[in-house]
DNA sequence: GTCTATACTGAGATAGAC
DNA sequence: GTCTATCTCAGTATAGAC
């Protein structure tokens, strides 16, 4: 693998296990072995670095967001989506950007950040409008903002197990919002509820 | 005001501006104008400065959290909670410390992260206990999760909220989280079944 | 308690040879 | 493209006088 690669790969693990502010090129260095000189060869700026590596990360992260388009029954896949095996303790590589100072105050870093939400908010409010006409959810629920509260419920997921250092609360926040999601089906014609419309 | 506390006060500010690792000795006396000796005369080193300035944004934040506690119907209560006015922008200055690489890997600087949010906790599931026997929530619905999930709700708020430099989708999240909270009644058959607007 | 002076290290580069 | 040398400043203190 080339060098420039190499620095790109280990800044993104760096950025993912300590921040932007936290990781300096010295680190980088010396967990890939690639010289000062190239190192300034490639990249001018610590900065400049950071920025390739912080589009990598979101480019890891989009795929799986994108399960949540893929066919078949809507809720299965928002249950699948939540569920999916996460690092609670490590958290998630681009939101925990949002908390770096110096990401926050550099529209430039900060950028793919958001991108990278927005995008995945279209793919959540995509598949809750289908689970609302597949009547598997409440047709009074808005999808804007319940796309909103599921991403939150992840990025504050990880808050929570890391400040506990163990991932129990992850999995806590995963099931109560299936909880409530279950709950907020809408009501069927059985031998209990009568229907509403 | 003493130097002493003038110094806690200061660094509390930081360290919710800035977390812990990118906030300097240098940036604490700037700030508040406290000389060096001084400094290092009350606070051996920056880490025991920290861990007070800690345990002030910690008790800072308990007492909101206590109005969960309060007299009244607690469905009003979670409302109430999850709505009472925050900065958005600010993001919390509890949670944010778990993102801070030099507090996560010190068990000190953690311990009051990991109480405040514990305690938060018990409020949670005492009013949500509270709400279920006033048949408001479900009874299926578990309140130990649930507690997780509503704190998770508004600390991913602020993630991206901060994402987008915009308060916006901190409260999409909270009126996300109300909608499945409104939905996750339990179900009155007689009655004029809930489709509000 | 507060002040000033000093010290050592690492962050974040730049320069120029190969 | 990569190497080594060098530079400046900030971070994080310590020492000792007042």
């Amino acid at each position: 693998m080339d060098s420039r690669q190499l620095l790109v790969d280990t800044m993104s693990e760096l950025m993912w296990e300590r921040g932007y502010a936290d990781t300096s090129p010295r680190h980088v260095r010396e967990r890939c072995g690639v010289g000062q000189g190239s190192m300034y060869h490639h990249f001018p700026t610590k900065r400049d670095l950071a920025l390739a590596a912080l589009e990598r990360n979101v480019a890891d992260l989009l795929p799986a967001a994108s399960e949540l388009d893929g066919p078949g029954d809507p809720m299965a896949r928002i249950e699948a989506y939540l569920m999916r095996p996460r690092d609670a303790l490590k958290g998630c590589k681009v939101g925990r950007m949002t908390q770096d100072p110096q990401v926050r105050e550099d529209p430039v870093l900060l950028a793919p950040v958001a991108r990278a939400f927005a995008q995945v908010h279209v793919s959540w409010v995509k598949v809750l409008r289908e689970a609302i006409a597949a009547r598997e959810l409440r047709d009074d629920l808005d999808p804007e903002h319940l796309a909103h509260t599921l991403m939150a419920v992840l990025q504050g997921g990880y808050v929570l197990a890391i400040a506990r250092q163990d991932p129990g609360p992850f999995d806590d926040v995963r099931a109560g919002v299936l909880g409530l999601l279950r709950a907020a089906a809408p009501s069927t014609p059985n031998h209990k509820n009568s229907r509403r419309n």
